[in-house]
DNA sequence: TTCTCCAATCAAGCGGAGTTGATGGGTCTT
DNA sequence: AAGACCCATCAACTCCGCTTGATTGGAGAA
């Protein structure tokens, strides 16, 4: 069994559809957009994000966990703070996943029946 | 300052974080994922489309709906049934805010305390 | 008309994601 | 050492999305 947690190849790697709905999902709440948003500026410890997005330290934690997961973020601690960072092959995957997607829109019509 | 490192996909419109969330979760489900991809071929009915996805009638339904409210698909009558067929540009306006969110991604580092 | 078929909608139940508050581990300070 | 601080994790709860089965409406066919 592999040490696992690592589905973020680093740039544009081709993800699979398992991958994909994890990115779709992770990207799909508002607090985690905030997060995401709030990272665009560089990299921040858990205390500042917690202030400037006025949430609870327990929610944030949550919420930077599925990001994680999902391959968007990367940590590094750092004394006793821990530094959360943007992963951005991993939106680029998405767009490129979601360009694969829109690829396959030109066929036919399909009489029914 | 552009990050000059994507082809910059022209979005045909531009939209807002709530019509973008909307579609990130639309796309979030499996279920969902493969009535697009069954789409990707053309245009469809709802008959078929429970044939071919082994769906109940009021679940696809039920999902239909989802991606059509996000403006993924839209429905056509003829006769007794509905063709539902897909919605490139909503695809190619997502991938064009992802683009949007990731040039963001260059900052500096920013100590906390 | 009545009957059949296709699809949307409804109500009820279920399950999982998200929230909350508390606890625990880890690091630095005193 | 003890204490303060940062962060992750846990348990319990709420809430909303999904599922299920039945009903409704609409459009042909008999």
């Amino acid at each position: 069994m592999r040490p696992a947690s690592l589905p973020a190849a680093p740039s544009t790697t081709e993800l699979g559809p398992d991958q994909a709905r994890q990115l779709l999902k992770a990207l799909a709440d508002p607090i985690r957009l905030q997060v995401i948003e709030a990272l665009g500026g560089g990299e921040r410890c858990v205390c500042e994000l917690t202030e400037v997005l006025g949430l609870a330290q327990s929610k944030l934690s949550f919420h930077l966990k599925v990001l994680k997961d999902a391959g968007l973020l990367t940590d590094r601690q750092s004394g006793r703070w821990v530094y959360y960072r943007l992963q951005p092959g991993a939106l680029n995957s998405l767009r490129g996943w979601l360009g694969d997607l829109a690829a396959g829109c030109t066929a036919p019509a399909h009489p029914c029946s």
